[in-house]
RNA sequence: GGUCGAGUGGUGGAAUCGGUAGACACAAUGGACUUAAAAUCCAUCGCCCAUCAAAAGGCGUGAGGGUUCAAGUCCCUCCUCGACCA
């Protein structure tokens, strides 16, 4: 006997192919077309193409994503809904050395598994926009892009400590960094000067800072922004050394603590150390330097770790009073942070403290107000100055404003406003990634190529890493790459370093709006009609970097007159992570799901029996429980995948991923069908009618607050699962109904359509429909079949639920208190009792007080 | 250490301008159908007390206190977990 019952394999891949076929989802250039209707730009932040392919993670972005590119086509809106790849970067650059191929075909490779796997997922992208960022016709722009900073002087080559990784062989930028290794593979970083490419994003950080406000983003998100970004206000102060001509100038957030400075603090590195410090200490300093180099930034600051440091024999004058004070070189203090020599408050400040303690430097106490002797413990707090001449008797504030006008009139410093961003490192010692497009003159020259050459092109070249004396890897380029011939006959040497791979993703939402424009990187009309991105969704790891560089590069583009909009994203949403259950041994290793025996709660190593524990941690490869997408398609189908993802809690929370759990949706899904088909002769359901609104009142009445609840639940992205627990209240009454009016069954395909699309539009088209049920306009609810005769009234005594009554709806107080005393069950707790207060809630509740 | 967020049944989660706690699901248990199973359908499903059955009652949203006629929701203290920063 044939099966007529619900079968995804069967109908998902029908229906995709149609709607590839037919272009479905495509969307026009035509500004005139556009136009007509107003528009909606919503974006999932777009994959590493990593060789691990796509899992439910991805996933748990791109579903709701694609909700709402739906649910708005259907509201009227041109949707720009994209998807793309961000094929450069390191990960693809190590598979091609191990693997011996050229990286380029290994990320053909990648993109298309994860092509293959996101359409299965029946997402609605206009394919026709996507984009690679490792081809040329894509980096192109992103060269010339570069090339728009540099002539503003954004771009500039220093001479830096950098993170260098011997392992990879390259620079690594502090963000990549953590503890001393990289953040990817655990391999050690170390501290080395080298000459590189820097933006200078510093030149933007108040507007960065500032423009926050404008956006719709999550809190916590603008707060870590803010954080990175580390504005904070003080003072520059400008110290001389006694008996030598020099001076060196510190930053302090506390310019009040002045008269405290007991000592100063060079940084090792810093220009002034060698020059001031007295013979008879300079061994000793110069070894303490030597020292220094080798630690990470991390290890020096942290407060944990016992300061070090050396006296150098100079004297500093402290400005404010004339006194003497002797200058050190401590590592705690960093060349790459504020002026690299601090003043030194050991009465204030946490680390001075201690450092003085250590060193028995005199600790003066300048500011009033803290709950142990100074001598004990540093007081950080703001307070009322003491023993500090001229600050006398002010607090904090007052202070701060009065010994800034005193620098200032005195010519010993002034206001200044610092902050914690740090240009962006901006170049790397690696093959997959863009080549700059500039190029070095025999006399030390830079020069940058014209716009015509672009794009410059990756070389051939014969191995993927650097040559043997230490130049990038395009070192290793023949002759014909290496050297270029400028406009006005000049032969120049081309820049051998690349660009990071945040490079491609700073502007990528602005090439989908016009992907295979050869002229221009996009069209300016296309640009002014489709930006801000009005929905922009991605994981947080991304809530610093990603979204930093990219607000940094389109507002240089703004600068340049090439957006019209001074920030890209003006609505975000952090989607939260998918958990799965790992296994782990006690020496860290983890292990398959196939590998381990589960016994109640306990789980060991089949083989072995080793004891392992059990853990819901962030579902990723490293941790071997990874789930993927193509596995639970081809159990459930696309659209459970996409309602499970869903369903399983707000869009925004982290949620554990359970397989029993898919069930449920897969259920749901079986019911839809039946409600349409029967499952016996894949005739239409029986009970199916054409009668009008008079009959099956009650599931007009569901339907309409389905309606209701599904559009409010869309709308707000992060509810979809409570859209979700709506629809299937809906379809249980449905099923229970002797008959069902199709104008009923349709308005609800029109609801479920955005979540489902698959079961959706098999369903219309069975329904006798021929269009595309996603072309259709998206239902209202009716206000007045929600309108009901009678009301529940909750009757509480003294806060406690007594009873609920059914009474007509707005039935005065006076009726409703009746009521409720009348009540048997509420009789029994108020006789004898004196009433004291009736409080009433307008048709929802009445509380007796006794 | 600081900032922010979160703790609700066996599980995922509903419900926060203070007003019916546990919607909707998963799992579990019992039953119908079946040679049997799957699927489907029906019933039960926070804890306690009580019970042939039913009704009624008490407790309950991490812990303790407070405000209020009324607290998962507001305030204070604490505990645990998570994220970010140091």
């Amino acid at each position: 006997m044939e099966n007529h019952s619900y079968t995804p394999s069967e109908i998902e891949p029908y229906w995709q192919t149609v709607w590839s076929e037919k272009d479905v989802f495509t969307i026009t250039n035509d500004i005139e077309t556009l136009e007509q209707k107003p528009k909606f730009y919503v974006l999932g932040m777009f994959p590493y193409t990593s060789g691990a392919g796509l899992h439910i993670g991805h996933a748990k972005n791109y579903v709701p994503t694609d909700v709402i590119a739906n649910y708005k086509r259907m509201q009227g809106f041109h949707v720009m809904h994209p998807m793309g790849w961000d094929a450069f970067g390191l990960p693809t650059e190590r598979t091609a050395v191990r693997e011996n191929e050229h990286p380029a075909h290994i990320t053909e490779r990648n993109t298309e598994t994860f092509q293959q796997q996101i359409q299965r997922i029946g997402l609605s992208y206009d394919w026709s926009r996507k984009i690679d960022t490792s081809l040329p016709d894509y980096y192109r722009w992103t060269q010339w892009i570069f090339l728009r900073l540099y002539e503003k002087g954004l771009a500039y080559l220093a001479e830096v400590p950098v993170n260098w990784c011997p392992a990879l062989g390259t620079v690594l930028s502090n963000e990549e960094v953590k503890d001393g290794k990289y953040v990817e593979t655990g391999d050690p970083v170390e501290r080395r000067l080298m000459n590189q490419w820097m933006l200078r994003i510093t030149a933007y950080a108040e507007r960065l800072l500032d423009d926050l406000e404008l956006l719709d983003w999550p809190d916590g998100l603008k707060e870590m922004q803010r954080n990175w970004i580390g504005k904070s206000e003080g003072a520059e102060i400008t110290f001389d050394i006694k008996d030598c001509d020099a001076n060196f100038t510190v930053f302090t957030t506390r310019p009040d603590t002045l008269f405290g400075a007991t000592y100063c603090v060079l940084a090792p590195e810093h220009p002034l150390v060698s020059e001031i410090t007295h013979s008879e200490f300079a061994s000793n300093v110069a070894a303490y330097v030597q020292e220094a180099k080798n630690k990470s930034d991390l290890q020096r600051t942290d407060l944990a770790t016992e300061k070090t440091g050396v006296f150098t024999g100079a004297y500093a004058i402290n400005p404010c009073n004339d006194q003497p004070i002797p200058i050190w070189v401590a590592d705690y203090v960093l060349m790459t942070y504020g002026t690299g020599a601090i003043m030194a408050v050991p009465g204030h400040d946490e680390r001075d403290h201690e450092f003085a303690t250590t060193f028995d430097i005199p600790i003066v106490e300048v500011i009033s107000g803290g709950s142990k002797p100074i001598l004990e413990e540093a007081f950080e707090g703001d307070g009322v100055c003491v023993n500090s001449g001229f600050l006398n008797g002010l607090k904090t504030d007052e202070a701060k404003k009065r010994m800034i006008a005193w620098l200032e009139s005195n010519k010993k410093g002034k206001g200044q406003i610092q902050y914690r961003l740090r240009d962006w490192l901006f170049s790397r010692q690696r093959y997959w990634g863009e080549p700059f497009p500039l190029a070095h003159l025999d006399d030390g020259t830079i020069v940058q190529l014209p716009d015509e050459h672009l794009p410059i092109e990756l070389p051939p070249i014969d191995a993927y890493r650097p040559t043997e004396d230490g130049k990038p890897p395009l070192a290793r380029a023949d002759e014909a790459w290496l050297k270029v011939q400028l406009p006005d006959g000049r032969i120049a040497t081309r820049e051998t370093n690349i660009m990071p791979q945040w490079a491609g993703s700073c502007w990528y939402y602005l090439r989908y709006l016009d992907a295979h424009n050869t002229k221009a990187p996009f069209d300016s009309k296309l640009e002014q009609y489709w930006m801000p991105v009005d929905i922009y969704m991605g994981g947080t790891e991304h809530a610093v970097l990603h979204l930093l560089y990219a607000r940094f590069w389109h507002k240089v583009l703004y600068d340049c007159g090439l957006v019209s909009t001074i920030e890209p994203f003006q609505a975000l949403l952090n989607q939260g992570t998918i958990l799965a259950e790992s296994f782990q041994d006690e020496a860290g290793k983890y292990y398959y799901p196939h590998e381990v025996k589960r016994e109640n709660d306990k789980a060991s190593v089949k083989t072995s029996g080793k004891p392992l524990r059990v853990q819901m941690e962030k579902m990723s490869k490293s941790r071997f429980n990874v789930i993927n997408s193509n596995d639970v398609i081809e159990k459930y189908g696309a659209d459970s995948l996409r309602l499970y993802l869903l369903f399983i809690g707000p869009v925004t929370k982290s949620a554990p991923w359970q397989d029993t759990g898919v069930e449920g949706v897969y259920k749901f899904l079986h019911r839809v069908w039946r409600l349409v088909v029967n499952p016996h002769n894949g005739e239409l359901n029986e009970k199916l009618t054409d009668t009008d609104s008079t009959s099956e009142s009650e599931l007009w009445r569901e339907l309409h607050k389905t309606i209701k609840q599904v559009t409010e639940d869309t709308e707000s992205i992060d509810k979809m699962n409570t859209a979700i627990s709506q629809m299937m209240i809906f379809v249980n009454t449905a099923t229970q109904t002797e008959t069902l009016p199709i104008e009923i069954v349709k308005t609800f395909l029109h609801l479920l359509a955005p979540y489902a699309p698959h079961i959706s539009q098999e369903l219309w088209h069975r329904l006798g429909e021929t269009g595309f049920i996603a072309h259709n306009t998206w239902p209202k609810h009716d206000e007045s079949i929600l309108e009901t005769e009678t009301m529940t009234i909750v009757v509480q005594v003294n806060g406690k639920l007594r009873n609920r009554l059914q009474l007509p709806v707005d039935a005065p107080k006076e009726q409703i208190e009746e009521n409720a005393l009348a009540d048997e069950r509420v009789q029994r707790f108020i006789e004898g009792k004196e009433i004291r207060k009736v409080i009433y809630v307008p048709n929802r509740l009445i509380n007796i007080v006794v």
